[in-house]
DNA sequence: CAGGGTGCTTTCAATGGTTGGAATAGTATT
DNA sequence: AATACTATTCCAACCATTGAAAGCACCCTG
């Protein structure tokens, strides 16, 4: 279009830049860099991994340091902010139930001495909001802040009970992951097993690596009566029965929904939404 | 008004916008406009309080549901994200101390039941990382995510006495802000004050105000001896004496300090930093 | 101490993503 | 029905954005 060769050089020094993404997506993708395993990281990795040129990753990140989004250490290498953190913590679905659920995770936690997780659902996978651990406890299973898969945990499981039906479909089809330490689940047992979350309440869940742990988790409900929230807890495989903790966690995910405004069915079951 | 339809229009369809800040800025302004008092907001309120248009407000903020730092509710306002928490969950300052701290925070939350704080320094204020509080506590100081002042509450108190010279000499300058109920500090007081806490590892505030509390606090430091956080007590006036909380809370902090790599001083001066 | 390598920063002309007034649709209030 | 407010779509003008290139700074190794 438009050619016009005539007495140009084709690829002079201003040569046409494919550009075409969004800038705040570039900004945001800066960001995803970051994780785990990479929570300080120098321009050149910050732009390898977002997939984009030095300078344009410097200017970016050079507004968001402006702004407390990243931050600088003495070495050069970038770091997430506390002002981004401060943001982040007024997230209803992040520190909000946190806040709310915290000091009945803290009775949990002072009763067993045990892992008491916390987490809420994003898309296929549950992120955990809060973990409470003794200092000499069982190997961490999850870190706050990560993700853990549905299928093959009991606070996930829980999260996938309580989701919409549709939802549920979608991962129901899904064939089943193989990871190492749980036994699989195919769709038919998988099926049954939500089923017994909704009415019982409670999810459990055996593992052998990274260590022999069994999972009891509870949902929790707002006043509306959807899951939001799923409590869990972890210990080691033999030291408390299964079903000495599983009321203890079912009152502490209760407790947290009443606080949640949940006004308490005459069944139990947890009844999934056709429509999220 | 201004009817001018047919024929000439001198400030035609395409008028010059004014335009003039960066996309990244105006991304995280929006962001910025979420507080404590506003977690959910609509469109109309956040282009409002971020002064931009409308359209560009529901531009910029697509993409940020996009990616997931924003979310929508069903009755169309935007909340924070759990994408942005988990993002913001890698701050070192902000999850990253908090995550080293929190068993520490914990033993002491046990024996005491008061509320316990863990803040670090963002500029000319603390900012409030981590409080442990029992469900029937007194009534809450700080929210965390929240900001608190650094000359009139202990834990920041402590936070100043760790900064760098020239950003205290900046703070002690400036005219003492009047809050109702601590007893000011002039700038002859203060100094000795801060000297007291880097002498002693201790801070200490009456409050009288929204309720009749004493805090103490101690500082954090990592494996430079620098502070990099501060970690408080608030206890309703006449409960237990602060001499019994000062060791408490510094062995605390101690226990902290140890786990982030700080060999102990002979001597138990905060050593301040020239430059930071 | 040249020489090669890596990473950070600045420059700058071309350009395409960005902009916001206007129009339209939807919803609640008078 | 009229009024007021919010949300969304449209689009032409335009300026912030872009990234190759070059310049720095700082290692290494020979």
């Amino acid at each position: 279009m438009t050619a016009t060769p005539e007495t140009d050089t084709p690829t002079a020094r201003g040569k046409r830049p494919k550009q075409g993404e969004p800038v705040i997506d570039r900004a945001l993708s800066l960001l995803a860099v970051f994780s785990d395993r990479r929570r300080a990281l120098t321009l050149s990795e910050l732009a390898r991994h977002a997939g984009m040129p030095a300078p344009t990753a410097l200017r970016l990140i050079a507004r968001l340091v402006a702004w407390g989004a990243l931050e600088r250490l003495d070495d050069g290498r970038y770091v997430v902010g506390v002002r981004l953190w401060e943001v982040a913590s007024l997230s209803p679905r992040g520190h909000g139930v946190r806040e709310i659920a915290l000091p009945y995770l803290e009775d949990l936690f002072e009763v067993t001495r045990h892992h008491v997780l916390l987490a809420v659902r994003d898309n296929e996978q549950a992120v955990l909001i809060e973990r409470l651990s003794a200092k000499d406890a069982t190997e961490v299973a999850y870190r706050v802040g990560g993700r853990a898969p549905l299928r093959s945990t009991a606070i996930g499981l829980v999260l996938l009970a309580g989701a919409d039906q549709q939802f549920q479909e979608t991962i129901l089809k899904r064939p089943p992951e193989i990871e190492p330490g749980v036994s699989e689940m195919p769709e038919g047992q998988l099926r049954r097993t939500l089923s017994d979350v909704r009415r019982t309440g409670i999810a459990m869940i055996r593992r052998s690596l990274p260590s022999r742990t069994v999972s009891v988790a509870s949902p929790i409900f707002d006043a509306q009566g959807a899951v939001v929230a799923s409590l869990s807890i972890v210990v080691p495989d033999g030291s408390t029965p299964p079903n000495v903790l599983a009321p203890a966690v079912r009152a502490a995910a209760r407790a947290v929904s009443r606080n949640l405004g949940f006004q308490a069915q005459a069944s139990t079951d947890i009844r999934t939404h056709s429509n999220g």
